[in-house]
DNA sequence: CGGGGAAGTTGCGCCAGCGCAACGCTGTCG
DNA sequence: CGACAGCGTTGCGCTGGCGCAACTTCCCCG
Protein backbone atom coordinates (compact mmCIF):
# COMPACT_ATOMS: atom_id res chain seq x y z
CA UNK A 1 0.00 0.00 0.00
CA UNK A 2 1.50 3.10 -0.74
CA UNK A 3 0.93 6.21 1.49
CA UNK A 4 -1.92 7.96 -0.14
CA UNK A 5 -3.99 4.47 -0.13
CA UNK A 6 -2.79 4.56 3.67
CA UNK A 7 -4.31 7.60 3.50
CA UNK A 8 -7.66 6.67 1.91
CA UNK A 9 -8.04 4.12 5.02
CA UNK A 10 -7.08 5.93 7.25
CA UNK A 11 -9.74 8.41 5.95
CA UNK A 12 -12.80 6.24 7.42
CA UNK A 13 -10.97 5.26 10.60
CA UNK A 14 -12.86 6.68 14.39
CA UNK A 15 -9.42 7.15 16.12
CA UNK A 16 -8.27 9.51 13.23
CA UNK A 17 -11.03 11.61 12.64
CA UNK A 18 -10.81 15.31 12.40
CA UNK A 19 -7.09 15.01 11.13
CA UNK A 20 -6.20 17.54 8.42
CA UNK A 21 -5.16 15.34 5.15
CA UNK A 22 -1.54 16.08 5.83
CA UNK A 23 -1.92 15.19 9.09
CA UNK A 24 -3.00 11.50 8.34
CA UNK A 25 -0.28 11.92 5.67
CA UNK A 26 2.12 12.00 8.43
CA UNK A 27 0.34 9.36 10.18
CA UNK A 28 0.32 6.98 7.68
CA UNK A 29 4.11 7.32 6.52
CA UNK A 30 5.17 6.27 10.37
CA UNK A 31 3.33 3.03 9.89
CA UNK A 32 3.91 -0.47 9.20
CA UNK A 33 2.29 -2.85 6.82
CA UNK A 34 1.41 -6.33 7.85
CA UNK A 35 -0.79 -9.30 6.51
CA UNK A 36 -2.60 -12.01 8.21
CA UNK A 37 -4.09 -14.52 6.94
CA UNK A 38 -7.37 -16.42 7.81
CA UNK A 39 -6.78 -18.29 11.23
CA UNK A 40 -3.45 -16.61 12.12
CA UNK A 41 -2.93 -14.48 15.24
CA UNK A 42 -1.96 -10.72 15.17
CA UNK A 43 -0.41 -11.72 18.69
CA UNK A 44 -1.09 -13.79 21.31
CA UNK A 45 -2.59 -12.70 25.09
CA UNK A 46 0.22 -12.29 27.40
CA UNK A 47 3.06 -10.91 24.77
CA UNK A 48 4.45 -7.37 25.59
CA UNK A 49 2.51 -4.86 23.84
CA UNK A 50 5.21 -3.50 21.64
CA UNK A 51 2.69 -2.10 19.19
CA UNK A 52 -0.48 -0.52 17.97
CA UNK A 53 -2.57 -1.47 15.20
CA UNK A 54 -5.19 -0.11 12.98
CA UNK A 55 -7.62 -3.06 11.29
CA UNK A 56 -7.50 -1.71 7.47
CA UNK A 57 -9.78 -4.86 5.59
CA UNK A 58 -10.83 -8.42 7.12
CA UNK A 59 -12.43 -9.36 10.60
CA UNK A 60 -10.87 -10.49 13.92
CA UNK A 61 -12.23 -12.09 16.28
CA UNK A 62 -10.89 -10.92 19.61
CA UNK A 63 -10.52 -14.12 22.30
CA UNK A 64 -9.49 -13.66 25.83
CA UNK A 65 -8.51 -17.41 27.83
CA UNK A 66 -9.53 -17.17 31.50
CA UNK A 67 -7.17 -18.57 33.65
CA UNK A 68 -8.88 -22.18 34.03
CA UNK A 69 -8.55 -22.40 30.32
CA UNK A 70 -12.06 -21.78 29.01
CA UNK A 71 -12.64 -18.65 26.25
CA UNK A 72 -14.78 -16.15 26.13
CA UNK A 73 -15.02 -14.04 22.36
CA UNK A 74 -14.89 -10.31 23.73
CA UNK A 75 -15.52 -8.63 20.15
CA UNK A 76 -15.09 -8.82 16.54
CA UNK A 77 -13.56 -6.24 15.13
CA UNK A 78 -13.84 -4.90 11.39
CA UNK A 79 -11.98 -2.52 9.08
CA UNK A 80 -10.81 1.17 11.07
CA UNK A 81 -11.07 -0.94 13.99
CA UNK A 82 -8.09 -0.35 17.18
CA UNK A 83 -6.28 -3.38 18.34
CA UNK A 84 -4.07 -3.11 20.79
CA UNK A 85 -3.72 0.49 21.68
CA UNK A 86 -4.69 0.63 24.81
CA UNK A 87 -2.00 -2.25 25.86
CA UNK A 88 0.29 -0.29 24.59
CA UNK A 89 -0.47 2.99 26.62
CA UNK A 90 -1.01 1.12 29.66
CA UNK A 91 2.52 -0.33 29.38
CA UNK A 92 0.49 -3.41 29.94
CA UNK A 93 0.58 -7.26 27.70
CA UNK A 94 -2.06 -8.02 25.57
CA UNK A 95 -4.57 -8.84 27.50
CA UNK A 96 -6.66 -10.75 24.51
CA UNK A 97 -5.77 -12.59 21.20
CA UNK A 98 -7.28 -11.52 17.92
CA UNK A 99 -7.46 -14.08 15.45
CA UNK A 100 -7.93 -13.29 11.79
CA UNK A 101 -11.21 -14.84 10.93
CA UNK A 102 -10.68 -13.18 7.10
CA UNK A 103 -7.70 -12.19 5.44
CA UNK A 104 -6.64 -9.05 6.82
CA UNK A 105 -4.32 -6.28 6.25
CA UNK A 106 -3.19 -3.94 9.19
CA UNK A 107 -1.30 -0.83 9.87
CA UNK A 108 0.66 -1.36 12.89
CA UNK A 109 3.07 1.64 14.97
CA UNK A 110 5.68 0.88 17.65
CA UNK A 111 4.75 1.66 20.97
CA UNK A 112 6.84 5.42 20.90
CA UNK A 113 5.32 5.86 17.94
CA UNK A 114 1.77 5.38 19.14
CA UNK A 115 2.49 7.92 21.93
CA UNK A 116 4.21 10.12 20.06
CA UNK A 117 1.68 10.69 17.62
CA UNK A 118 -1.02 11.18 19.96
CA UNK A 119 1.40 13.68 21.63
CA UNK A 120 1.66 15.36 18.52
CA UNK A 121 -2.09 15.27 17.46
CA UNK A 122 -3.99 15.39 20.80
CA UNK A 123 -7.12 14.99 18.23
CA UNK A 124 -5.89 11.11 17.54
CA UNK A 125 -6.22 11.02 21.86
CA UNK A 126 -9.10 12.03 22.28
CA UNK A 127 -10.35 10.18 19.78
CA UNK A 128 -8.70 7.27 21.28
CA UNK A 129 -10.80 7.91 24.56
CA UNK A 130 -14.25 8.09 22.83
CA UNK A 131 -13.83 4.69 21.25
CA UNK A 132 -12.70 3.04 24.52
CA UNK A 133 -15.19 5.23 26.05
CA UNK A 134 -17.62 3.12 23.13
CA UNK A 135 -16.21 -0.39 24.43
CA UNK A 136 -16.69 0.10 28.27
CA UNK A 137 -20.45 0.97 26.94
CA UNK A 138 -20.71 -1.86 25.13
CA UNK A 139 -19.08 -3.84 27.96
CA UNK A 140 -21.32 -2.42 30.46
CA UNK A 141 -24.32 -3.56 28.58
CA UNK A 142 -23.47 -7.13 28.13
CA UNK A 143 -22.63 -7.51 31.99
CA UNK A 144 -26.31 -5.75 32.38
CA UNK A 145 -27.83 -8.20 30.44
CA UNK A 146 -25.73 -11.01 31.34
CA UNK A 147 -26.91 -10.34 35.44
CA UNK A 148 -30.44 -9.71 34.57
CA UNK A 149 -31.86 -11.61 31.75
CA UNK A 150 -32.16 -14.53 30.61
CA UNK A 151 -30.16 -16.97 28.03
CA UNK A 152 -32.88 -16.02 25.05
CA UNK A 153 -33.20 -12.30 25.47
CA UNK A 154 -29.18 -12.56 25.96
CA UNK A 155 -28.79 -14.06 22.35
CA UNK A 156 -31.10 -11.95 20.78
CA UNK A 157 -29.60 -8.55 21.96
CA UNK A 158 -26.23 -9.93 20.85
CA UNK A 159 -27.28 -10.48 17.27
CA UNK A 160 -29.32 -7.17 17.25
CA UNK A 161 -25.86 -5.43 18.30
CA UNK A 162 -23.74 -6.89 15.98
CA UNK A 163 -26.04 -6.02 13.55
CA UNK A 164 -26.04 -2.71 14.40
CA UNK A 165 -22.30 -2.77 14.35
CA UNK A 166 -21.55 -4.61 11.31
CA UNK A 167 -24.75 -5.62 9.72
CA UNK A 168 -25.78 -4.92 5.96
CA UNK A 169 -29.52 -4.49 4.44
CA UNK A 170 -30.05 -7.05 1.70
CA UNK A 171 -33.22 -8.20 0.05
CA UNK A 172 -34.64 -10.43 3.09
CA UNK A 173 -33.41 -8.87 6.30
CA UNK A 174 -30.29 -7.66 7.90
CA UNK A 175 -26.85 -9.96 7.08
CA UNK A 176 -23.60 -10.30 9.18
CA UNK A 177 -21.33 -10.37 7.41
CA UNK A 178 -19.06 -12.97 8.92
CA UNK A 179 -19.45 -16.18 9.75
CA UNK A 180 -20.32 -16.57 13.18
CA UNK A 181 -20.30 -20.38 15.12
CA UNK A 182 -22.76 -21.73 17.21
CA UNK A 183 -19.72 -21.70 19.86
CA UNK A 184 -18.71 -18.44 19.45
CA UNK A 185 -22.38 -16.68 20.01
CA UNK A 186 -22.12 -18.96 23.08
CA UNK A 187 -18.29 -17.78 24.20
CA UNK A 188 -19.87 -13.92 23.60
CA UNK A 189 -23.75 -14.78 25.22
CA UNK A 190 -22.09 -16.64 27.97
CA UNK A 191 -24.14 -19.69 27.28
CA UNK A 192 -23.61 -23.03 26.00
CA UNK A 193 -22.83 -24.08 23.02
CA UNK A 194 -26.01 -26.31 22.97
CA UNK A 195 -28.27 -23.73 23.98
CA UNK A 196 -27.58 -21.63 21.44
CA UNK A 197 -28.10 -24.11 19.18
CA UNK A 198 -31.97 -24.48 20.73
CA UNK A 199 -32.46 -21.33 20.63
CA UNK A 200 -31.65 -20.58 16.79
CA UNK A 201 -33.17 -23.57 15.64
CA UNK A 202 -36.50 -22.33 17.38
CA UNK A 203 -35.82 -19.20 15.87
CA UNK A 204 -35.17 -20.59 12.11
CA UNK A 205 -38.04 -22.47 12.57
CA UNK A 206 -40.47 -19.68 12.92
CA UNK A 207 -38.52 -17.50 9.97
CA UNK A 208 -36.87 -14.66 12.60
CA UNK A 209 -33.11 -15.65 11.50
CA UNK A 210 -31.87 -18.12 8.42
CA UNK A 211 -28.24 -18.67 7.29
CA UNK A 212 -27.06 -22.49 6.34
CA UNK A 213 -23.72 -23.46 7.92
CA UNK A 214 -20.75 -21.70 7.09
CA UNK A 215 -22.96 -18.86 5.23
CA UNK A 216 -23.59 -15.39 6.90
CA UNK A 217 -26.69 -15.34 9.29
CA UNK A 218 -29.64 -13.18 8.14
CA UNK A 219 -32.23 -11.40 10.63
CA UNK A 220 -35.23 -12.20 8.73
CA UNK A 221 -37.10 -10.49 11.20
CA UNK A 222 -35.73 -8.06 12.87
CA UNK A 223 -38.74 -6.22 14.51
CA UNK A 224 -39.68 -10.16 16.34
CA UNK A 225 -36.08 -10.43 17.55
CA UNK A 226 -36.27 -6.73 19.53
CA UNK A 227 -39.31 -7.89 20.70
CA UNK A 228 -37.36 -10.65 22.29
CA UNK A 229 -34.71 -8.36 23.53
CA UNK A 230 -37.29 -6.32 25.39
CA UNK A 231 -39.98 -8.98 26.85
CA UNK A 232 -40.23 -8.49 30.40
CA UNK B 1 -10.24 24.81 48.08
CA UNK B 2 -7.92 27.53 46.89
CA UNK B 3 -6.04 27.03 44.35
CA UNK B 4 -2.34 25.45 46.07
CA UNK B 5 -5.21 22.84 47.85
CA UNK B 6 -6.64 21.55 44.50
CA UNK B 7 -3.38 20.92 42.86
CA UNK B 8 -2.68 18.82 45.86
CA UNK B 9 -5.50 17.06 45.17
CA UNK B 10 -4.80 16.82 41.61
CA UNK B 11 -1.01 15.25 41.96
CA UNK B 12 -2.70 12.47 43.04
CA UNK B 13 -4.85 12.00 39.91
CA UNK B 14 -3.64 9.21 37.66
CA UNK B 15 -5.27 11.55 34.70
CA UNK B 16 -2.78 13.85 35.67
CA UNK B 17 0.42 11.45 35.75
CA UNK B 18 3.05 13.35 34.14
CA UNK B 19 1.98 17.23 34.48
CA UNK B 20 4.30 19.45 35.38
CA UNK B 21 3.42 21.32 38.68
CA UNK B 22 2.22 24.81 36.52
CA UNK B 23 0.36 22.84 34.30
CA UNK B 24 -1.60 21.46 37.59
CA UNK B 25 -2.16 24.70 38.67
CA UNK B 26 -3.68 25.69 34.89
CA UNK B 27 -5.45 22.82 34.85
CA UNK B 28 -6.99 23.61 38.77
CA UNK B 29 -7.38 27.12 38.23
CA UNK B 30 -10.06 25.69 35.42
CA UNK B 31 -12.21 23.91 37.84
CA UNK B 32 -15.66 24.25 39.35
CA UNK B 33 -16.17 23.01 42.54
CA UNK B 34 -18.77 20.91 44.24
CA UNK B 35 -19.46 19.24 47.10
CA UNK B 36 -22.18 16.42 46.86
CA UNK B 37 -23.74 14.89 50.69
CA UNK B 38 -23.80 11.17 51.39
CA UNK B 39 -26.84 9.95 49.55
CA UNK B 40 -26.77 12.52 46.66
CA UNK B 41 -26.58 12.00 43.18
CA UNK B 42 -23.49 14.05 41.08
CA UNK B 43 -25.54 13.91 38.17
CA UNK B 44 -28.35 10.81 36.97
CA UNK B 45 -28.09 8.61 34.43
CA UNK B 46 -29.26 10.06 30.30
CA UNK B 47 -28.68 13.74 31.45
CA UNK B 48 -26.69 15.61 29.26
CA UNK B 49 -23.07 15.27 29.32
CA UNK B 50 -22.36 18.74 30.25
CA UNK B 51 -19.14 18.79 32.62
CA UNK B 52 -16.90 16.00 33.52
CA UNK B 53 -15.56 15.37 37.20
CA UNK B 54 -12.33 14.05 39.58
CA UNK B 55 -13.35 12.85 42.42
CA UNK B 56 -11.64 14.65 45.41
CA UNK B 57 -12.75 13.25 48.77
CA UNK B 58 -15.54 10.72 49.87
CA UNK B 59 -16.56 7.73 47.69
CA UNK B 60 -19.76 6.97 44.80
CA UNK B 61 -21.15 3.90 43.59
CA UNK B 62 -21.66 4.18 40.00
CA UNK B 63 -25.30 2.38 39.40
CA UNK B 64 -26.86 1.19 36.18
CA UNK B 65 -30.57 1.09 35.57
CA UNK B 66 -31.57 -1.14 32.82
CA UNK B 67 -34.79 -0.44 30.28
CA UNK B 68 -36.79 -2.83 32.26
CA UNK B 69 -36.10 -1.23 35.77
CA UNK B 70 -33.35 -3.46 37.50
CA UNK B 71 -30.29 -1.69 38.77
CA UNK B 72 -26.47 -3.08 38.12
CA UNK B 73 -23.52 -1.60 40.20
CA UNK B 74 -20.96 -0.82 37.82
CA UNK B 75 -18.12 -0.02 40.50
CA UNK B 76 -17.31 1.92 43.39
CA UNK B 77 -15.03 5.15 42.92
CA UNK B 78 -12.86 6.85 45.40
CA UNK B 79 -10.57 9.68 45.52
CA UNK B 80 -8.70 10.26 41.97
CA UNK B 81 -11.14 8.26 40.01
CA UNK B 82 -12.38 10.46 36.93
CA UNK B 83 -16.37 10.18 36.63
CA UNK B 84 -18.33 11.54 33.29
CA UNK B 85 -15.14 12.22 31.26
CA UNK B 86 -15.53 9.58 28.88
CA UNK B 87 -19.56 10.43 28.33
CA UNK B 88 -18.38 14.16 27.58
CA UNK B 89 -15.86 13.58 25.12
CA UNK B 90 -18.35 11.05 23.07
CA UNK B 91 -20.99 13.74 23.25
CA UNK B 92 -23.38 11.15 24.54
CA UNK B 93 -25.92 11.46 27.77
CA UNK B 94 -24.24 10.18 31.08
CA UNK B 95 -24.95 6.34 30.84
CA UNK B 96 -25.08 5.59 34.40
CA UNK B 97 -25.77 7.57 37.79
CA UNK B 98 -23.41 8.17 40.70
CA UNK B 99 -24.07 7.93 43.83
CA UNK B 100 -21.98 9.32 46.50
CA UNK B 101 -21.97 6.84 49.58
CA UNK B 102 -20.00 9.60 51.77
CA UNK B 103 -19.61 13.27 51.61
CA UNK B 104 -17.87 14.26 48.18
CA UNK B 105 -15.56 17.13 47.20
CA UNK B 106 -15.42 16.96 43.50
CA UNK B 107 -14.02 19.11 40.72
CA UNK B 108 -15.70 19.81 37.81
CA UNK B 109 -15.00 21.08 34.59
CA UNK B 110 -17.30 21.96 31.36
CA UNK B 111 -17.70 20.01 28.31
CA UNK B 112 -15.56 22.77 26.35
CA UNK B 113 -12.81 22.94 29.17
CA UNK B 114 -12.12 19.21 28.89
CA UNK B 115 -11.62 18.79 25.49
CA UNK B 116 -9.75 21.91 25.46
CA UNK B 117 -7.61 20.95 28.36
CA UNK B 118 -6.67 17.55 26.84
CA UNK B 119 -5.73 19.26 23.45
CA UNK B 120 -3.67 22.02 25.44
CA UNK B 121 -1.91 19.50 27.21
CA UNK B 122 -1.64 15.83 25.44
CA UNK B 123 -0.51 13.75 28.48
CA UNK B 124 -3.98 13.93 29.90
CA UNK B 125 -5.69 12.73 26.81
CA UNK B 126 -2.87 9.68 26.85
CA UNK B 127 -3.60 9.02 30.50
CA UNK B 128 -7.42 9.18 29.84
CA UNK B 129 -7.15 6.64 27.68
CA UNK B 130 -5.08 4.62 30.30
CA UNK B 131 -7.72 4.75 32.73
CA UNK B 132 -10.39 4.11 30.54
CA UNK B 133 -8.28 1.37 28.92
CA UNK B 134 -8.09 -0.14 32.88
CA UNK B 135 -12.05 -0.08 33.20
CA UNK B 136 -12.04 -2.13 29.77
CA UNK B 137 -10.09 -4.73 31.78
CA UNK B 138 -11.62 -5.05 34.73
CA UNK B 139 -15.32 -5.21 32.89
CA UNK B 140 -13.72 -7.81 30.81
CA UNK B 141 -12.82 -9.66 33.92
CA UNK B 142 -15.82 -9.55 35.49
CA UNK B 143 -17.67 -10.52 31.99
CA UNK B 144 -15.14 -14.02 31.88
CA UNK B 145 -15.80 -13.96 35.11
CA UNK B 146 -19.91 -13.89 35.44
CA UNK B 147 -19.70 -16.24 32.06
CA UNK B 148 -17.58 -19.13 33.33
CA UNK B 149 -17.82 -19.13 37.14
CA UNK B 150 -20.03 -20.44 39.97
CA UNK B 151 -21.87 -17.75 42.22
CA UNK B 152 -19.48 -18.52 45.14
CA UNK B 153 -16.39 -17.80 42.82
CA UNK B 154 -17.58 -14.64 41.75
CA UNK B 155 -18.19 -13.02 44.81
CA UNK B 156 -14.58 -14.22 45.65
CA UNK B 157 -13.30 -12.48 42.77
CA UNK B 158 -15.38 -9.20 43.32
CA UNK B 159 -14.41 -9.21 46.99
CA UNK B 160 -10.34 -9.81 45.98
CA UNK B 161 -11.02 -7.15 43.64
CA UNK B 162 -12.34 -4.43 45.86
CA UNK B 163 -9.67 -5.13 48.34
CA UNK B 164 -6.93 -4.61 45.35
CA UNK B 165 -7.99 -1.30 44.39
CA UNK B 166 -9.34 0.48 47.82
CA UNK B 167 -8.14 -2.11 50.56
CA UNK B 168 -6.51 -0.98 53.52
CA UNK B 169 -4.37 -3.67 55.66
CA UNK B 170 -5.38 -3.47 58.71
CA UNK B 171 -4.90 -5.75 61.78
CA UNK B 172 -6.69 -9.09 61.76
CA UNK B 173 -6.90 -9.26 57.59
CA UNK B 174 -7.69 -6.29 54.75
CA UNK B 175 -10.80 -3.97 55.45
CA UNK B 176 -12.50 -2.44 52.71
CA UNK B 177 -13.49 0.92 53.70
CA UNK B 178 -16.93 1.56 52.87
CA UNK B 179 -19.63 0.19 53.45
CA UNK B 180 -21.48 -2.44 51.23
CA UNK B 181 -24.76 -3.96 51.72
CA UNK B 182 -25.63 -7.44 50.69
CA UNK B 183 -27.19 -6.32 47.45
CA UNK B 184 -24.60 -3.86 46.14
CA UNK B 185 -22.50 -7.08 45.92
CA UNK B 186 -25.30 -8.98 44.17
CA UNK B 187 -25.67 -6.09 42.15
CA UNK B 188 -21.87 -6.44 41.50
CA UNK B 189 -21.44 -10.45 40.75
CA UNK B 190 -24.94 -10.66 39.41
CA UNK B 191 -26.22 -12.48 41.84
CA UNK B 192 -29.22 -12.51 44.33
CA UNK B 193 -29.25 -10.70 47.88
CA UNK B 194 -30.27 -14.21 49.20
CA UNK B 195 -27.62 -16.21 47.53
CA UNK B 196 -25.07 -13.29 48.77
CA UNK B 197 -26.11 -13.58 52.28
CA UNK B 198 -26.02 -17.34 52.40
CA UNK B 199 -22.70 -17.22 50.93
CA UNK B 200 -21.04 -14.67 53.15
CA UNK B 201 -22.99 -16.48 55.84
CA UNK B 202 -20.90 -19.39 55.25
CA UNK B 203 -17.57 -17.59 55.17
CA UNK B 204 -18.42 -16.11 58.44
CA UNK B 205 -18.92 -19.15 59.82
CA UNK B 206 -15.29 -20.32 58.59
CA UNK B 207 -13.57 -17.00 59.35
CA UNK B 208 -12.74 -15.91 56.21
CA UNK B 209 -14.41 -13.04 56.47
CA UNK B 210 -16.27 -10.79 59.16
CA UNK B 211 -17.69 -7.48 59.24
CA UNK B 212 -20.75 -6.51 61.13
CA UNK B 213 -23.70 -4.72 59.63
CA UNK B 214 -22.85 -1.48 58.86
CA UNK B 215 -19.36 -2.09 59.45
CA UNK B 216 -16.60 -2.42 56.92
CA UNK B 217 -16.33 -5.46 55.52
CA UNK B 218 -13.08 -7.31 56.38
CA UNK B 219 -11.21 -9.71 55.16
CA UNK B 220 -9.61 -12.40 57.27
CA UNK B 221 -7.87 -14.91 55.24
CA UNK B 222 -7.32 -13.59 51.71
CA UNK B 223 -5.48 -16.61 50.63
CA UNK B 224 -8.39 -18.45 51.80
CA UNK B 225 -10.73 -16.26 49.04
CA UNK B 226 -7.84 -16.51 46.58
CA UNK B 227 -8.46 -20.18 46.74
CA UNK B 228 -11.79 -19.93 46.12
CA UNK B 229 -11.56 -17.75 43.50
CA UNK B 230 -9.03 -20.15 41.59
CA UNK B 231 -10.56 -23.26 42.34
CA UNK B 232 -11.26 -25.53 39.19
C1' DC C 1 -37.35 4.31 74.74
C1' DG C 2 -40.49 2.44 71.65
C1' DG C 3 -42.14 1.94 67.02
C1' DG C 4 -41.33 1.64 62.11
C1' DG C 5 -38.63 0.48 58.38
C1' DA C 6 -34.67 -1.05 56.00
C1' DA C 7 -31.37 -4.68 55.59
C1' DG C 8 -30.26 -9.31 56.28
C1' DT C 9 -31.29 -14.35 57.11
C1' DT C 10 -33.20 -18.67 56.20
C1' DG C 11 -36.28 -22.48 54.58
C1' DC C 12 -38.47 -24.44 50.67
C1' DG C 13 -39.81 -25.70 46.05
C1' DC C 14 -39.07 -25.26 41.35
C1' DC C 15 -37.12 -24.81 36.76
C1' DA C 16 -33.84 -22.87 33.22
C1' DG C 17 -30.35 -24.36 31.21
C1' DC C 18 -26.00 -27.03 31.88
C1' DG C 19 -23.52 -31.37 31.19
C1' DC C 20 -23.28 -35.52 28.98
C1' DA C 21 -23.84 -38.50 25.28
C1' DA C 22 -25.10 -40.12 20.96
C1' DC C 23 -26.00 -39.01 16.48
C1' DG C 24 -26.21 -36.26 11.89
C1' DC C 25 -24.43 -33.32 8.41
C1' DT C 26 -20.91 -31.32 5.35
C1' DG C 27 -16.74 -29.98 3.66
C1' DT C 28 -12.01 -31.69 2.60
C1' DC C 29 -7.91 -34.13 2.06
C1' DG C 30 -5.29 -37.98 0.86
C1' DC D 1 -14.41 -41.44 -3.40
C1' DG D 2 -14.18 -42.87 1.13
C1' DA D 3 -13.22 -41.72 5.58
C1' DC D 4 -12.23 -38.45 8.84
C1' DA D 5 -12.78 -34.21 11.41
C1' DG D 6 -15.22 -30.42 12.81
C1' DC D 7 -19.51 -28.38 13.70
C1' DG D 8 -24.14 -28.70 14.83
C1' DT D 9 -28.41 -31.02 16.71
C1' DT D 10 -31.16 -33.27 19.98
C1' DG D 11 -32.75 -36.05 24.02
C1' DC D 12 -32.42 -36.65 28.87
C1' DG D 13 -31.54 -36.09 33.68
C1' DC D 14 -29.73 -33.25 37.24
C1' DT D 15 -28.85 -29.24 40.03
C1' DG D 16 -27.34 -24.48 41.25
C1' DG D 17 -29.27 -20.90 42.67
C1' DC D 18 -33.49 -18.06 41.87
C1' DG D 19 -38.02 -16.60 43.56
C1' DC D 20 -41.05 -16.31 47.21
C1' DA D 21 -42.20 -15.72 51.83
C1' DA D 22 -41.76 -15.48 56.63
C1' DC D 23 -38.99 -13.98 60.11
C1' DT D 24 -35.11 -11.46 62.63
C1' DT D 25 -31.99 -7.89 63.61
C1' DC D 26 -30.41 -3.45 63.64
C1' DC D 27 -30.79 1.39 63.13
C1' DC D 28 -32.86 5.65 62.98
C1' DC D 29 -36.00 9.01 64.46
C1' DG D 30 -39.37 11.02 67.08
Amino acid sequence: MDIPARVTVLERVPLFKGLRPDELEAVAREAHERKLEKGEVLFRQGEDAAHSYVLGWGRLRLDQATPDGQNVVLRFMGPGDMVGTVAVLRRIPFPATPLAIEDCVILAWSAGRTAELMTRFPAIALNAVAVVGGRVEELQARLSEIATQRVERRIASTLLRMARQSGRRIEGGVEIPFAISRNDLAEMTATTLHTVSRTLAAWEQEGIVSGKRGSYLTIAQPHRLVEIAEQA
